[in-house]
DNA sequence: CACTTGGGTTCCAAAATAGAACTCACATGG
DNA sequence: CCATGTGAGTTCTATTTTGGAACCCAAGTG
């Protein structure tokens, strides 16, 4: 297997595929191997929102059922749905968002809120988030527990683990 | 084309692509149409976290080159990337995250806690995010700024907007 | 020169997705 | 009984998107 000639073989690494990162340290990546793709996101907001069986999540994403389907099954692997028979005869099932899934929705407003300021649009957003005591929206915020103040990118420190 | 016999169609729906995510007017589809893909959030943190190069985040991500191009090019339109020359003679560029990118910090890190709880592995996080002024990792929580309570799943009530 | 480096592009094969049709179990209505 | 409808999928083919490796170019190095 020697370079024979004019022939220069660079050195290449290992390419990492997607089905690695449920290994990977890093927790963004593992939630990535979870949640990254166009779809599985959407699934699991509609399921929180109440959207729980296959034809209703189908119509309202307008995803392909093959793609559905396979998303659900991934997203119940992963301890984030549960399938569970809503009628007999013939039996039914719809998907119900565990607590890992609902533990999201903070992540999920998060996100929201950063979208609205930076991936404007004039569409109106088709649900919205509110205090459920006093019934009005809320305004998320992502704070340091630890002092109380708000995490901004000038607030953080980012520090290599080593090990 | 009308049905014959026993030929019955029945109504399919028109199917929306990835590339209508970006006009929907939900912000998690929004968001889902910019970073829905198992490595353009992964090449956004290295690019928070100092690795802005091709090569070292080709290296570190083990991503092939051709998709780490094309997500640079996709981050770079959405305005999330800035694409620098850091040399001249030859001329290279690093890729600089903007703003809005540095604004979805708060938002990994919300997205980190959640997989720390609820993907956990042994291996240990490569990063860690301190606070800027005490050196102290941070504890990130998502709360409602106009009541300063603590979002979760149970706090909120969804509403579907009409209109 | 011969070779290296950074930053890509090009090519082909393999995998994932879109889109439509088909299946199955049962319900309903005449 | 028979035709039709419904919810929840599966199966099929064509198109896109990736993975993986090689190639290219401009300039630097020894």
């Amino acid at each position: 297997m020697e370079p024979i000639g004019k022939f220069r073989q660079r050195c290449y690494i290992r390419l990492m595929k997607w089905t690695d990162l449920p290994n990977e340290g890093c927790s963004v990546a593992r939630t990535m191997s979870v949640l990254g793709d166009r779809w599985t996101l959407l699934i699991l907001r509609d399921t929180l929102f109440g959207i729980r069986r296959f034809d209703d999540i189908q119509k309202r994403l307008k995803i392909t059922r093959h793609v559905l389907s396979d998303r659900l099954k991934r997203l119940e692997s992963h301890g984030l749905l549960e399938r569970k028979p809503y009628q007999e005869r013939p039996t039914r099932y719809e998907y119900h968002p565990t607590q890992a899934a609902k533990d999201f929705v903070p992540v999920m407003q998060a996100m929201t809120a950063w979208a609205q300021t930076h991936l404007p649009t004039e569409k109106s957003e088709p649900y919205r988030f509110l205090d459920r005591a006093t019934r009005t929206p809320t305004d998320p915020k992502v704070i340091d527990a630890n002092t109380g103040a708000e995490i901004t990118s000038q607030s953080i420190w980012v520090e290599a683990n080593r090990d």
